[in-house]
DNA sequence: AGCTCCATGTAAGTCGTTACATGATTCA
DNA sequence: TGAATCATGTAACGACTTACATGGAGCT
């Protein structure tokens, strides 16, 4: 149920249409919500549909001969964003395929757990990079959407949404970084575990 | 996927009914893969239906009234569950909804704010103190499942056969600790955000 | 004329949740 | 006799994915 809420914080930073709402979840939201643009208009008509959200057909280009919907936040919509910050949710199950697997590696040849490591470290690094990246840009406050809530928002409480922000992601870098640790125990294990000879191939 | 994978998995130490397999689940692949036993009765279905298991019905009691079905791997359920150890897939897209809320504190109180991280430290000091205790069975040797597993393999892969499986829940403790820490980072910020009085209340 | 971007959807299907439903067995 | 446990499901629904589908706008 996080797509609906990071779709509401979105839009609290002004209106914007779906298409535009799909690009911003790519370059900041999709870090630690993923979502496709398929979803993301079905979700705005559900939310206009609740009443928390309000669509404006737009015009599009000078002859007009095409349209687009943009979204704003309603009253109960801001209620609702604000509800559900202060609402503490339960954690969701944990469901990892990379940790399940790891269980079983047994199962397979070193080469093989090896590949599976050497996946996992290549993932997070590249995840842990962007992030970087992302946190940069927030502390320099030079994503577009950063601005624009900043332009909405009195100045004295421009630390505070971006210290919430950095911390949020630097919190993602850090857990990249104990997965990358955690592939190079793993691939040290195999070395041992190969050096003994204790399993076959 | 990983839900078919992991009884795969299951079923290579030995015959286990849906029943005994969804207890199993709750004893050790829920720490890495959380499923209802409803799904679970489903998907031995499919894998039955796909040939990748057998069931074999029992009779249950003295009476015999009742009954209950025994699944068994077929080759081709081992030579899936070797296929898919080997298989490196793509890692599933970020989607954390503690992360999404953690970058929009802003839209709440202070008060709201430490009560998210206290409770996203509680959560994973609850799951770092039960990985623990697993480790430490898992490294006696004095589980059930392990056990079984370790009866129906070459003693020369026992050691790696349980390195593996302490290695997976090693990192799954690593990860609760960075999860600590960064909740524990949160307050640190709210207390100084607070003294600085930047946002009301 | 053709390419890229803007813009918005629908449809079918999978995975998973929650609630409902049933009945036998075992043991005190 | 009653409670806990064994044992197996179905039904409805929600979230998400993948593929399909359409067409205008802006620029070269």
């Amino acid at each position: 149920m996080s797509l609906r809420h990071a779709l509401l914080a979105l839009l609290e930073a002004g209106a914007m249409t779906g298409y535009e709402l799909a690009k911003q979840f790519d370059q900041s939201v999709a870090y630690v919500w993923h979502a496709q643009h398929s979803q993301i208009y079905t979700e705005l008509r559900k939310l206009e549909a609740e009443g928390l959200v309000v669509a404006e057909t737009l015009a599009r280009g000078d002859k007009a001969l095409a349209t687009k919907r943009a979204y704003t936040l309603t009253e109960d919509g801001e209620h609702e964003l604000r509800r559900w910050v202060g609402d503490v949710e339960e954690l969701p199950a944990v469901r990892d395929s990379a940790y399940v697997k790891a269980t079983y590696l047994e199962y397979g040849s070193y080469q093989e757990a090896r590949a599976q490591f050497r996946a996992h470290r290549a993932h997070y690094e590249a995840l842990r990079d962007r992030y970087e990246m992302h946190v940069d840009q927030l502390a320099r406050r030079e994503t577009a959407l950063l601005r624009r809530r900043l332009a909405g928002a009195p100045a004295a409480s421009h630390d505070a949404i971006v210290a919430y922000k950095v911390h949020a992601y630097r919190g993602l870098i850090s857990r990249a970084r104990t997965e990358i640790e955690w592939a190079n125990r793993g691939l040290e294990l195999i070395d041992r575990l190969s050096d003994d000879g204790v399993l076959p191939k």
